[in-house]
DNA sequence: GTCTATATGCTGATAGAC
DNA sequence: GTCTATCAGCATATAGAC
């Protein structure tokens, strides 16, 4: 693991916050030391603050971007027009996105309460936002008549615990493709928001 | 906090594990020393290793008396004929019981990784019996051809991390009572389990 | 940019007095 | 049953050499 002294400020960052990211995954933030993150680099300890002022903001800055890049993607993805489409857009690119990258994904979630009070505001505000682009989806589609939810905001958080709960126990390489999955939890949405039998 | 010295046994074994749920919730357990543990009860720290052996033990225990007793009260639990009622039967009473105790609700999510592989282990081996009670469930009513759903598997993880959920979100207090809140997931499980439209 | 050395403080767990 | 005192180790973060 040891590395040679000399210029390395363009890959050694990237490097730190890949490494946070594997350890805070595995272990937790708390019982992760700076120590383990740098002997996972190949540098010493002190030398991590050349990259991050401390520890805290180490752990924001991950789950910070994190948010910032779920939501850029999403923003960025091209929209259909009727909400069942719309519906179905946004459970495929959910279980997509976040079976891509399943470390940050758990870090978002099991960190919070190690987040200062100013950094867990702002990571909430980030979350909200992408909680109310499903929630807007499904007013819209009640509104056409081609949903009905019995409450809006409970069914936002319904579909989402659903969807991200997929991170908790699929396996690469296992019975199922992400395609499989993504179109057998769409079919179970699809139900949960239709008019029932 | 301070507590005179005496003879206490028969209630301090009790709140030192109240203590550690509610401080190993709040700040996760690598975060939480004996040492707050012990402030929280009114004893030092040494005192607590009389009714824990270490601390890995402490969360242990936390974790597997909370499953034990989550089987053990699903269990006693009169269970209705048709499989449509044991489904509602199901989703009312997991919500009713997580909502109960969000506290154990939590560690029992959150701490797994805290856990030595053997403890792991058997914690997992009770996560997966209270699983398969509701797969049971979903198959029965499969077979009977009141249920359609793609994978019995799959639905069942679904529908308890869509329950499971409400823990991350519901307020006391709020606009809606937990029996609002479970009639709600209970008609969005039902239709996602029914067949569609 | 990275190193070594260090400050200051907290950790889990144990020993022995009362 | 609880206390005080303590061990040995590791924590975050910084200072200064190279």
């Amino acid at each position: 693991m040891a590395r040679k002294t000399g210029s390395h400020s363009k890959i050694t960052g990237p490097l730190v916050r890949q490494a946070a990211i594997r350890l805070f995954a595995r272990h937790g933030y708390a019982a992760v030391s700076m120590r383990q993150i740098a002997a996972e680099v190949g540098v010493q300890a002190g030398a991590l603050y050349l990259y991050t002022p401390d520890k805290q903001t180490l752990l924001y800055d991950l789950m910070r971007v994190h948010l910032e890049d779920l939501l850029e993607t999403w923003e960025a993805r091209p929209k259909p027009d009727d909400p069942m489409a719309q519906l179905q857009n946004f459970c495929r690119f959910h279980i997509a996105y976040h079976l891509e990258r399943p470390e940050q994904v758990f870090i978002a979630y099991m960190e919070l309460r190690n987040l200062d009070e100013e950094n867990f505001r702002e990571i909430e505000r980030l979350r909200r936002r992408y909680e109310s682009e499903l929630e807007t989806i499904l007013a819209r589609g009640q509104d056409a008549g081609v949903f009905h939810v019995p409450d809006n905001r409970l069914a936002t958080m319904a579909i989402i615990a659903m969807l991200t709960g997929v991170n908790t126990w699929y396996q690469e390489g296992g019975r199922l493709t992400r395609e499989d999955v993504a179109q057998i939890y769409w079919d179970m949405v699809r139900r949960s928001v239709s008019a029932g039998q």
